[in-house]
DNA sequence: CGCCAGGACGCCC
DNA sequence: GGGCGTCATGGC
């Protein structure tokens, strides 16, 4: 990672990143494409802290109006800046399918996101595709003006979510409330704890499952030897993987994992 | 219209 | 423990 400061804003050169592949791969729900002389500029969230990023060109970054303390503290650990993923994909390079995948999208990060909002935002994703979940997830946060915090949420019911269409879920997300307002759920314990038993922690919750657990471990605790099945990845696994997937691969499975996904997903 | 979606639950055996 | 129907909603 290298940046540098210009007027408000910092100008960041990481050759391995990419806007489009990074945060439009599945496994953040509030960044929206908007118009600019840019390459691309997106405009989102990370739980309540906002920013507007541009792509100038192939590597070179401006993220608008931040303080070089707010990129240091918030935004270089958000895009994971300071892991080296040309090494990462040395490793991965080194797999067949893996290599394709890089070749295909190699300039994926994977995001340390907030392990409330992707508590919430996993739930919401069960059985459901992208475009929907972002949907529900934007009138979540119309709602309350950002990402509600866990004790905005207190107390309420499946009805008072009605307005979110989400179906079925809705109850699961009152109920994953109510688990962390009266701290019988502990996010920052469960990141902290092995991985097996933050397994099954999160598995108290109604409406986190196995498939979600992961989701949680992997983007809201950057649990990098997490490993999210869906259809997608199954696919691959059944495709590409006979045999199982590869020992030396499983330390950072995670990340691998959102390579595949990404591939299998958009691949000609 | 039918099929599918970054699945989990409840019930059955 | 594994198999299967069901669950809302809407994108395509």
């Amino acid at each position: 990672m290298d940046y540098s400061i210009k007027n408000n804003d910092i100008i960041l050169s990481e050759k391995d990143f990419n806007l489009d592949e990074t945060l439009d791969c599945g496994q953040a729900f509030r960044w929206k494409k908007i118009q600019s002389d840019y390459l691309c500029t997106y405009e989102g969230s990370f739980f309540n802290n906002k920013l507007v990023i541009s792509e100038k060109s192939k590597g070179e970054f401006i993220l608008h109006n931040v303080s070089e303390a707010d990129f240091l503290e918030i935004w270089a650990d958000y895009f994971d800046l300071y892991t080296d993923y040309s090494q990462l994909k040395m490793i991965f390079s080194e797999d067949e399918t893996l290599s394709k995948a890089c070749n295909f999208a190699g300039g994926i990060r994977l995001l340390k996101q907030n392990s409330w909002e992707c508590l919430i935002s996993f739930i919401i994703s069960q059985n459901n595709n992208i475009p929907r979940i972002k949907g529900i997830i934007d009138r979540l946060c119309d709602n309350y003006s950002g990402f509600p915090t866990a004790e905005q949420m207190n107390g309420v019911t499946a009805d008072d979510l009605s307005y979110l269409r989400s179906g079925f879920r809705g109850k699961y997300l009152a109920h994953a409330a109510e688990c962390v307002n009266s701290g019988e759920i502990v996010l920052s314990e469960i990141a902290a704890a092995p991985i097996d038993e933050a397994r099954t922690a999160l598995k108290k919750i109604k409406g986190v499952g196995p498939k979600v657990a992961e989701c949680i471990l992997l983007f809201g605790m950057h649990r990098t030897e997490a490993f999210p099945i869906d259809v997608w990845i199954k696919r691959v696994l059944e495709e590409y993987y006979p045999n199982g997937f590869p020992n030396y691969l499983k330390e950072n499975g995670g990340i691998a994992q959102q390579y595949l996904f990404h591939y299998i997903r958009n691949k000609p």
